[in-house]
DNA sequence: CCTTATATTAACTGATCAGTAGCTTTACTT
DNA sequence: AAGTAAAGCTACTGATCAGTTAATATAAGG
């Protein structure tokens, strides 16, 4: 029952899933690096699917704290801030562990709909378009929502170019963009 | 050595892969479903990730000729046809069995840049790129590479958004966003 | 008809998959 | 110190993983 042994598994978990991915990483080699029993591991978590959504749960804490933190940081107005958000991207993409977004590559190996991870996957992109939607509006965006959605396009699309490599700064191509289509959400 | 029932065997596996993923598929399974014998597979295939590659293949000649057709008879005109992508990405979308973007898929379960199969990934994405960039020049962009990572950003957005599902129409946001960008980039 | 090369087959390899059973150690209560 | 309950462990389950072995069916060439 003590948290904290839970947290740092879910930590661990984290990592190597993002790392090598969902199936590939059998629960022995979570075991193994984490230096838990098997019995103790299932104690914790009662399957491995519980384990994968604790550390969606996770991340999605993770990425949206340091998200939202750092376009605070970097923009000083509403408008600032969501350009600023590429800046953020640009800095996450040249992180040494970077391999895309933990939420993508989990709905991309658990497709269904219904699925459990699918939908925790999409709801942290949900989260995104809310937040993105709020900053709009106080922007002065005549409709928040259909700006939040086209920069979550950019977004999640530069994401993917940096993950696959094929161009060089997809963040700052998405920023551009970004700052093309403020231009005309904000009339000016 | 007859070429069509090694067609025919990565016809079945493409299906497969695309609608479980690759490391969720076991060489048994496909065994199974295409009713050759293990042996035989593997004298058409040495390896499981030979036989991913021969998919990955034949999915990207699919998908261009798809794509490329759709949006030369959707658009009259260079500028026309860049819209007309996104028309093209809402029909995909709504076909039955779409499961997002099979590349992508693949280069989040083989994240190594060096892994064959990521390569191949990114490989599909960037002649993508360069097919945008020639009808951007013809249209008269100042910058046709710039305008074609911008696009390419927008339908990779609208990909995982469509499967994700969190957004009802991602692309027709792409579409108006593109419009945006293309008036910006022809000076329009 | 007989030989030889090629396809195809079922049955197997050791490794790994997710998850469990049964026993031992630890820690707290009285 | 004795009793109790939680948490730990090793060792195992049957299923499935990618890939192979050795034997059988099929075909063409002499």
């Amino acid at each position: 029952m003590r948290p904290s042994k839970r947290d740092e598994l879910v930590e661990k978990a984290l990592l190597v899933f993002y790392r090598h991915g969902f199936h590939a990483t059998g629960m022995d080699k979570l075991v193994a690096e984490t230096g838990i029993s098997k019995t103790s591991m299932y104690k914790h978590f009662s399957a491995k699917e519980d384990l994968i959504l604790a550390a969606l749960t996770l991340r999605d804490k993770q990425f949206r704290r340091w998200l939202f933190r750092r376009m605070e940081q970097l923009g000083s107005t509403p408008r600032g801030q969501l350009i600023a958000m590429f800046d953020g991207l640009k800095e996450w993409f040249a992180q040494e562990g970077f391999q895309g977004c933990l939420f993508m590559k989990a709905a991309a190996e658990y497709q269904k709909f219904s699925d459990p991870i699918h939908m925790k996957s999409a709801g942290h992109k949900s989260i995104l378009i809310g937040y993105f939607s709020d900053i709009a509006q106080r922007a002065g965006a005549v409709d928040p929502d259909s700006l939040a959605r086209r920069l979550l396009l950019l977004k999640e699309g530069a994401i993917v170019a940096a993950q696959l490599g094929i161009t060089k700064n997809p963040a700052m191509d998405a920023k551009a963009a970004a700052k093309i289509l403020l231009a005309d959400a904000l009339g000016q």
